[in-house]
DNA sequence: TGTCGAGTTCGATGTTTGTCGAAACCAAGA
DNA sequence: TCTTGGTTTCGACAAACATCGAACTCGACA
């Protein structure tokens, strides 16, 4: 917290355990616990896409002033969709100003692919 | 329902829409829809967990029998999280005489994959 | 035909989640 | 300092979900 205060986020989720292809290696207990939290975070229709927005966004962040028109639920209904993407360590926000800006962390997003990643039927 | 009386699993998910990086372009609404099913399948501990040890699994299927033992929880609750998997399209069962089988999908865990592969920050 | 074992479906229950409106917060201007 | 606009937090509520035990289905095997 001695930060000069414009940090939103929480969690440290770099150091989320884990991550062959589980089609490699099964994943043990305590790994699943924080990966399927990431999961359930994109595991909503609005949240996918809020997810896209950011990280599709020019200059790598979407400001919240943006995402928000773009769904036809309140604001407030948003801005818990992007603090469940937040605690679950998918994106980032920082304030400027009057607005606030949401920008991707590639790190999880990377463990899930590579987690979810498909490896050859085995040559034999 | 003509066939033959083996096969259990529902959707036709390798007809699921869209897939480039959510990083490049943004989900069109429609395809949220489907994707977020199918995150939402892999948004829970034992689900996941389910999913890792069937995808891993010798020979390219397991068991219900050898699933339902590795997990604290009745055996009802199991077949409640595979019916889930394979609503999502997750992964695909077969009843051999007493036994079910169950085996991983790849086409939308491939497409998942796909989705969440984080692209190289724009060298500009 | 009758029974047994493996899985699934059904019905009930407590918990979690998505949504909203109201209130609070925070930075910028007047 | 007061107001205003953008965003988050709080409190409430209905819908969805995870879990269980009981009942059912499906093959195998006497």
């Amino acid at each position: 917290m001695s930060k000069s205060g414009t940090q939103l986020t929480v969690i440290d989720t770099d150091a989320v355990p884990c991550c062959p292809p589980m089609a490699t290696s099964r994943i043990p207990a305590e790994s699943a616990a924080a990966l399927s939290r990431a999961f359930k975070a994109l595991g909503d229709p609005i949240r996918l896409q809020l997810m896209s927005m950011i990280a599709s966004a020019e200059g790598g962040e979407a400001c919240v002033c943006d995402l928000t028109p773009a769904f036809e639920v309140s604001g407030t209904t948003i801005s818990h969709h992007l603090k469940v993407l937040r605690e679950a360590g998918l994106v980032d926000a920082e304030r400027r100003a009057s607005w606030v800006y949401y920008r991707p962390r590639p790190g999880l997003m990377r463990q899930l692919a590579t987690l979810l990643t498909v490896t050859e039927p085995a040559a034999t």
